[in-house]
DNA sequence: TATCTTATGTCTTATACAAGACTTGGTGTG
DNA sequence: CACACCAAGTCTTGTATAAGACATAAGATA
């Protein structure tokens, strides 16, 4: 007898989350149904069932009664919506725009080859950008990713919206991540910037984020000239 | 054909949930197995199962393997955890302690009554308290609850976590709730209940608890001066 | 347009065995 | 006899299988 593996429903869910991250089934694809599954992986219907169960609670999947599962295709939206924790007054989603961005790359400072687990020596690319919302300068943002992982990410045009950029055109898929947030006063640079006061309070993001394999992806502090939006926040 | 109900298991989970709400099963008390649940609800095993499943990862009960099923019973530290979001430098989840503390009954005002559903006429306890971390005064809150559901809660000693109190002395259990983050300069009171300067910058929660029966609880504003402490937000 | 057919996911039941936790009773030892 | 220890038994939840009824969506057909 070997030691206890996994929980078979864990180690189906393993190889299907393999089959996503190596590129065999895209975003947006349709994966085949639970009974093929079920018979390629040599479980039962009701195991394959499990399995995609968790990784559609992890929106890794997205199914659809009478259609099928799909492989779950990050699109602007659907990213804003995970990861843009802003409301306006009356509740309602806050969509900001790229005022202006600028990327260049450069050596990794020891800061964030701690943020995005490089060895030493790999180079880094660096993202400045101003977001607006309503007509007034919103967030000022610096976004540091891996160069190794979004090669020629520097001399592209920078969307708006990164992480469906980031699926669909360098095949990494954020899963998730940390939010450190901190009230700071505004700096000279950064009042500048949002159009505020020296001192106005400003609501700072530090956030980290990881994609599929656990592995770091982005090292992003935001700093945010907040009005009348405000960042919620769901207690469960 | 009849419109279509709940299915099974969603109906077996409400009168669950019911028998909770009622108080015929007490936090920590052991509920009877799934056998014997399925046999007095009229249906199988794994009915019963996807149900008590459901309720569990929603954090109403608690499995135990070889040992049963047991209705969640909140204590400080296991709040704390759940709606207490603050870590320091190091990821250190931070316990605050009660420096001060005074409530007070009085007529609900109009926006009580909004953020707390009640009809009008109705009483509120409002609670401020200057809470502390480190030695140091770390947050000022103003808490507001119905009066008729927690009556006498005024007179009583205030305890440092609520939520338990609730649960045990109220048998009103929080389930979930929103907060909303801003970031605010501190005025005159504040700045001398937290110990900072005039116009420093503080994080203001303005928080509102719901129940198990989805009505709300308590609204709360908070405001922290965070020194080296950070609010954390797992994004997923 | 309206209806039928088919493919798919969703729900319910049933059964069996695995694994964790506690109880019971024996067994050996002092 | 008193006690510590171990093994077996039994209760619980956890995992896995199988099978069928039902709901939904899309395309084919009338």
């Amino acid at each position: 007898m070997g030691p206890t593996l996994l929980p078979l429903y864990a180690q189906v869910k393993a190889q299907l989350i393999e089959r996503i991250q190596s590129g065999e089934w895209k975003p947006g694809e349709l994966i085949p149904n639970e009974f093929d599954l079920a018979k390629a992986l040599g479980v039962s219907q009701g195991t394959v069932r499990k399995a995609l169960g968790e990784m559609t609670a992890e929106k890794l999947l997205l199914r659809r009664q009478g259609r099928g599962t799909f492989v779950a295709e990050h699109t602007p939206e659907s990213m804003l919506f995970r990861f843009f924790n802003f409301y306006d007054e009356d509740g309602v989603h806050v969509s900001p725009e790229t005022i202006w961005v600028r990327s260049r790359s450069g050596a990794a400072k020891p800061k964030e080859r701690l943020k995005l687990w490089l060895e030493g020596g790999e180079r880094v690319v660096r993202i400045s950008r101003l977001r607006g919302y309503g007509g007034r300068p919103f967030a000022y943002e610096e976004i540091c990713v891996s160069e190794a992982l979004f090669p020629g990410l520097a001399d592209g045009e920078i969307p708006n919206t990164l992480y469906d950029h980031f699926q669909h055109n360098y095949g990494v898929t954020v899963t998730g991540g940390d939010e450190k947030l901190t009230a700071v006063a505004a700096q000279e640079q950064q009042a500048a910037h949002l159009d505020v006061e020296v001192g106005s309070p400003l609501l700072q993001l530090n956030r980290q984020t990881f994609s599929l394999d656990g592995r770091p992806i982005e090292w992003r502090v935001s700093l945010c000239a907040l009005g009348d939006v405000h960042y919620l926040v769901r207690l469960g």
